[in-house]
DNA sequence: AGCATTTCAGACTCTTTTATCTTAAAATAA
DNA sequence: TTATTTTAAGATAAAAGAGTCTGAAATGCT
């Protein structure tokens, strides 16, 4: 797995509060349940994302936790950062420790193109980029949603496109 | 990590058999010595290689392991294939369970592209290749090899480089 | 035959990751 | 103030990954 559990429980948490695009605080019981992660596990990597300054938590009734920007200011790879750290965009395919340009792997080359290609995927996609797909193909977030594909909209999609001929 | 220690480990122990391209058998504790692996590790890791015909071994005096075939029939996703298994390549990014084209996640696209270069860049490498590189040029598979880039063939490369203009 | 060498097989330990639980602290509302 | 809601913090447990150890089985050498 390129992603530890926990940067992916904080990559979806994120990816769900960015859909409902409140201002209002949510609670991590409630993003818990949605996305079906354990509560104390989930609460513990968030509040990893709050000293972050990715998000932001307020205690007490109405409280919760919040993103710290708007959605379209957040980046993939700033959670990725928090929580795995991105030495995972620049690491040796073959783990050797010390590795650089100077004594360079055999794979070193095409390795380094393609680890490059992944690190933007994730510095160039916004929460806001992501949460608009989900919320316009009705795509899922969790394992357990069982929110398929927008069927209707594919259906008509597709006889637009045939249609058209 | 991309790739779990056990077959990073399995990886650089089968090129490092590739470079010697002998046809006698090497025993576990000479690669573990010069990759400065555990011996014990390292042979547990590589009897899940001769499980999956990819070395061959031999007990007794003058045993040990070799590549079951010419390592430049041995690609590289053979020896992960065994280990790791190819799910890797096949995985969703963010580990979702029953992921498919039906519901694709959000960068389903763009990660589905990447990992199937990936999976090609290790289906297309052969241990020969390899070897032949690290023969050349003398690179490390070691993390404690003192082996440096060989700077009597760098220097020369670039001194006919510059001579040409 | 007996001995040294070497892989094989499996149990065992150590470490890291993942997950749970318990108590505290902060904020709010009544 | 007091009860309630919610995150903070840290201890603990379970699971997975990484690494170690021991004894057995095979093989070649003398
Ligand atoms: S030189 Fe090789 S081992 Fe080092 S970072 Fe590049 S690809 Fe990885
Ligand atoms: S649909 Fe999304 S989650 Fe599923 S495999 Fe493709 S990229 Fe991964």
């Amino acid at each position: 797995m390129l992603l530890s559990k926990s940067c992916l429980y904080g990559v979806r948490a994120a990816m769900y509060m960015a859909t409902l695009e409140q201002s209002e605080y949510v609670t991590i019981q409630q993003i818990s349940e949605k996305l079906n992660i354990s509560f104390h596990f989930l609460t513990k990597i968030l509040q990893t994302l709050t000293e972050n300054n990715i998000m932001v938590s307020y205690r007490g009734p109405k409280g919760g936790v919040a993103l710290a920007k708007p959605s379209k200011d957040i980046r993939l790879i700033e959670i990725v950062d928090a929580i795995d750290g991105t030495h995972i965009f620049s690491e040796c395919i073959f783990g050797l420790p010390g590795c650089g340009n100077m004594t360079p792997c055999p794979l070193h080359g095409e390795w380094e193109r393609e680890r490059e290609k992944i690190r933007r995927m994730f510095s160039d996609t916004t929460l806001a980029m992501l949460a608009d797909k989900i919320n316009v193909f009705n795509l899922r977030i969790s394992d357990t949603d069982s929110a398929p594909i927008n069927a209707k909209l594919l259906k008509s999609l597709t006889i637009t496109h045939r249609k058209r001929k």
